[in-house]
RNA sequence: GCGGUGGUAGUUCAAUUCGGUUAGAGCACCGGCCUGUCACGCCGGAAGUUGCGGGUUCGAGUCCCGUCCACCGCGCCA
């Protein structure tokens, strides 16, 4: 009776605590018929709530009105039944559950709410059909899995919260209606009505906020941020997300590396009862690319990329010559004693080279009766004992190689390395914790100018910043990503705290003196007025947690998430709007919009 | 924007290579029976514009074209 679960409310216990304890007295249970067995006299029923699920047995010899009420019942119809806690027969205690022992006979049954016949059982694991899951979202999240996740979310973001709160950081919260600024994503707007013709942004991150309060003094902030970016989702990526976003004053980078490592040895130590090492290893952003094609690793099995270009100078091959021409190159894995491999093992692995957007994929195998290849007419001993140098083959061994850009090589290689590691049973039970540093300031966007790859307030290594003018691509920015399991799970770096290092950013960056000022003045003014060194991180929560879950999606670690097209199947988001509310606002829709889907499918 | 997978009863699935009678089954639902079940059991019933539109054909769930939706990936995601 004193349990918190219950205070305020009708019940006497939950549906998951009743035990042999509890034998001959009194108890009053609500929650949802989960089952039903009805045997014509006796009725079972498995009441089920958030805390478990507790036999309860109505019986006609004992309370006739009450079998009457529970023969009529629904699946899913929440009730409220009182009785006497008694034990089950010998023969039918279920040791693996809790309230495995026990049963309720009721003598008093009420029907709170009835349920109509379910749209999918709430006892089954789902179909294929997710959008019928996110219709009905208020019963998938009924499922135990569904239910499991959303406790566990609780109880980490609550671990992290204390944490941080004990590592002396404030947590803070920043606006959601903010200022576009056109770096980065693509932002969501919202229109302005006193300001017709004007747009808040939502923000992205909250990035510019968080400088600002350090410059305010706040010393260590942080927060759980709802960020905003209007870019096509994936499995691990919605248009609305969480970071933990959070800042440090007077820090290099460094610190930001110790205390995360503390606070993500922390989470794993409290929810997983895992020990993470005290120190991550340390990959360099090339170093990663080179030997993994990718900036986000899975470092739990081997089967690096090897660059091939040395076994095929003046090679006949038209595709190959073509990439190396063009700058490209020949990269490849090899599979150890992976010769064996069938034709249709290869097709498989070439498709997934193929959706990557290469044109195919090259094998070679070094077998007891020689060599076979897919390019064996043009492989002459030289090059045969070169591709084995550089690869490292042995008898036995296949190598799988790509040809093409580089860029596009290294995704196609992530991708087939990945899947090789499924297909041959390759990766390690474990948890590979590691930061990826030094990755370059910026990138060559399609004109050619410069863009920021991380943000434009990122701080370049000190020993590089003297190149921003003269050689911007190969200035390395002090930023730093987590990376877990091969997911990209936090990305931070010291920031920019001198106006003058931020000018000369935005210039090379194709932001004039004035643009700057319009469009971030307001932030270069207030680093003008004093403010101290700081650096800070991000990690993505999502999928953070869908990670520790081992959830595929993060869809499966969020409450009510969208669809792939960014909607809501269950309250109709995004929707037309009134005219009237066009009108207040001063929008005029083109005469073909129609946001419209079609209902039929 | 591009590539791939899928869409059949409320739901999960099936439907003979290459097109062939009235599109089947489990669960759920409705009716009947059943007093120790726990995937309860037994008997019966209702339930379908095969996502949508067009085409080929004597005949289309099946083949072709278009389109919509979901999922996986590429592009994109400072």
């Amino acid at each position: 009776m004193s349990d918190t679960k219950t205070n305020y409310s009708k019940r006497s216990h939950t549906c998951g605590e009743l035990t042999a304890e509890a034998l001959g007295s009194r108890a009053v249970l609500c929650g949802w018929v989960r089952h039903i067995r009805d045997l014509g006299g006796l009725i079972f029923i498995r009441l089920a709530d958030r805390y478990g699920e507790t036999q309860v047995v109505c019986d006609p010899d004992h309370a006739p009105e009450v079998a009457a009420r529970a023969a009529a019942c629904k699946l899913e119809s929440v009730i409220r039944v009182a009785g006497v806690v008694r034990e089950r027969p010998a023969d039918q205690m279920r040791a693996e559950e809790i309230t495995g022992a026990v049963e309720l006979l009721v003598d008093d049954f009420e029907i709170l709410s009835r349920a109509k016949p379910l749209p999918f059982p709430i006892t089954e694991e789902p179909g294929r059909n997710e959008e019928l899951r996110l219709k009905h979202r208020y019963l998938d999240l009924r499922r135990r899995p569904m239910l499991e996740s959303i406790e566990f979310r609780h109880r980490f973001i609550l671990s992290m919260r204390n944490y941080l709160a004990s590592e002396g950081f404030l947590e803070v919260e920043t606006p959601q209606l903010t200022r576009s600024t056109p770096e980065g994503a693509r932002d969501f707007l919202v229109p302005s009505r006193s300001f017709p013709g004007s747009f808040y942004a939502l923000p992205q991150s909250p990035q510019i906020y968080k400088q600002l309060l350090m410059v305010a003094g706040l010393d260590r902030y942080f927060q759980i941020a709802r960020c905003f970016r209007d870019e096509d989702p994936r499995a691990d990526r919605q248009v609305e997300f969480t970071q933990l976003d959070l800042e440090m004053s007077f820090v290099d980078g460094e610190a930001v590396l110790e205390l995360s490592e503390r606070l993500f040895n922390h989470l794993w130590r409290e929810l997983l009862d895992v020990e993470l090492p005290a120190s991550w290893p340390r990959l360099t952003y090339a170093e990663a690319l080179e030997r993994y094609g990718t900036d986000k690793p899975d470092t739990r099995f081997g089967l690096e990329l090897v660059t091939l270009d040395d076994a095929f100078v003046g090679s006949e091959l038209r595709f190959i010559a073509q990439a190396l021409e063009e700058g490209g190159a020949v990269r490849g894995i090899r599979v150890p004693e992976g010769a064996g491999a069938s034709r249709k093992q290869l097709k498989e692995w070439e498709n997934e080279v193929k959706s990557a957007g290469l044109g195919g994929m090259i094998w070679i195998k070094w077998t007891a009766d020689g060599l076979s290849s897919s390019i064996k007419k043009f492989l002459d001993e030289t090059a045969e004992t070169r591709l084995r140098e550089l690869s490292g083959a042995v008898e036995g061994d296949l190598l799988l190689a790509c040809a093409g850009p580089r860029g596009r090589v290294d995704t196609a290689l992530d991708r087939l390395r990945r899947r090789l590691g499924r297909d041959l049973g390759l990766i390690a039970d474990r948890w590979d914790i590691l930061w990826v540093t030094e990755f370059p300031l910026f990138e060559e966007d399609d004109e050619g100018g410069l863009t920021s790859s991380h943000h434009p307030f990122t701080a370049p290594l000190s020993e590089d910043s003297g190149r921003i003018e003269s050689d911007p691509l190969s200035v390395r920015s002090a930023s730093y990503d987590i990376v877990i399991n091969g997911v990209e799970v936090a990305s931070g770096s010291p920031r920019i705290h001198d106006a003058d290092l931020q000018r000369r950013i935005f210039n090379a960056l194709g932001i004039s003196e004035s643009d700057a000022r319009e469009r971030f003045g307001f932030f270069l003014e207030g680093l003008a007025y004093g403010t101290p060194p700081h650096a800070g991180i991000a990690p993505g929560l999502d999928r953070i947690i869908a990670l520790m879950l081992r959830r595929e999606s993060i869809r499966e670690v969020i409450a009510f998430p969208k669809t792939l097209r960014a909607a809501d199947p269950l309250t109709g988001a995004p929707s037309p709007v009134d005219d009237s509310q066009l009108k207040e606002l001063g929008i005029i829709l083109p005469d073909d919009a129609d946001s419209s889907t079609d209902e039929t499918g």
